[in-house]
DNA sequence: GTCTATAATTTGATAGAC
DNA sequence: GTCTATCAAATTATAGAC
């Protein structure tokens, strides 16, 4: 079955985003898919490779998703406001924070190539809201807003589900939105 | 010897802000401190008293050091200027997260009591901050703009510990405070 | 308070049959 | 691609000696 790695993919997402890195198990996800621990090597050898392939496929739809969400978008305000829908929908769709939120926090306790990968998605995040941020502000001030900006998200991300509140990110996202120029 | 319980959470609060609650082990404690991990149960009979007592004795702390710093602040700025700086104290000191940070990315894998310790750090965050702010906002304002800070907080944290530059909490600490009135 | 010893479970990972 | 079988290591936790 060709479905069956992905369908591994889905349900390390869904256990990393719930329960974190550490606490998904090969044999969890084996039972899952109704399937043996050994069948899930045969196609991540090592957990690390789980781990890398999960945050590439994650980068890759957040980044499809952000680029659908804002390709109408032309003012700093619009692009900013896909920016926070893409995070909201991700959110909402699963009842969890962001893959790469979850492993932030275990940043330090995972594989190297995993923590890379990780660093890689926030950096990119960042390149993308200091292209989206008005061009005559100094690169200076676009990059310290590009970084409270994703940091807001992240954090009202995690709040919103330790607290069970999905209404601390949409206020987020509102504050961040009307702050920034139309 | 009556230091070891202090000495055993002092190594859990390092361990679980450096790799997560699910990365520290009874055994890794105990050889830290040079017993066995038999000796580790006399003290926490369970890992989830070991967790309940660790947050609580963050969340004194965190409390206290924040009372220190805003000791003689009048204003809302000065107020919330002394509470991003005792955040920023916190991570310089150590190195790492903040405990409740790294536990909220880990909650629905936690045990209910400590997710519920977790959770309670927030609220008490979240109301000191509502008693920081102006007073002739709304209660809605108010609610907003402190889960607001909290949020960007905690997020720059995360961002600060993965991307290795202290930087970044010190410039969204500075956004912050420099939006908060006088 | 700390130890030895041990139980019961779970983990990541591999070898080799089908 | 999936299986059975297995391994070595780690985990939380307890019983009982000192």
């Amino acid at each position: 079955m060709a479905g069956t790695k992905d369908a591994l993919l889905d349900a390390a997402e869904a256990g990393v985003r719930r329960n974190g890195y550490n606490a998904v198990s090969f044999r969890e996800l084996a039972d899952t898919l109704g399937i043996k621990s050994a069948s899930v090597h045969y196609h991540f050898r090592r957990k690390e490779d789980l781990g890398t392939a999960l945050v590439a496929r994650y980068a890759d739809g957040f980044f499809d998703a952000l680029a659908r969400e804002t390709a109408q978008a032309q003012s700093p305000r619009a692009k900013i406001s896909g920016y926070c829908a893409t995070y909201r929908a991700a959110l909402r769709a699963s009842d969890a924070m962001c893959l790469c939120g979850v492993l932030g926090a275990e940043i330090s306790s995972l594989p190297d190539a995993v923590a890379r990968s990780v660093d890689d998605f926030f950096q990119r995040n960042i390149a993308w809201l200091e292209a989206a941020l008005p061009r005559d502000w100094t690169a200076e001030k676009r990059r310290s807003q590009a970084v409270h900006i994703l940091a807001a998200m992240q954090g009202s991300m995690m709040l919103s589900h330790v607290m069970k509140d999905l209404e601390i990110l949409d206020r987020t996202a509102a504050e961040i939105i009307s702050g920034t120029a139309d």
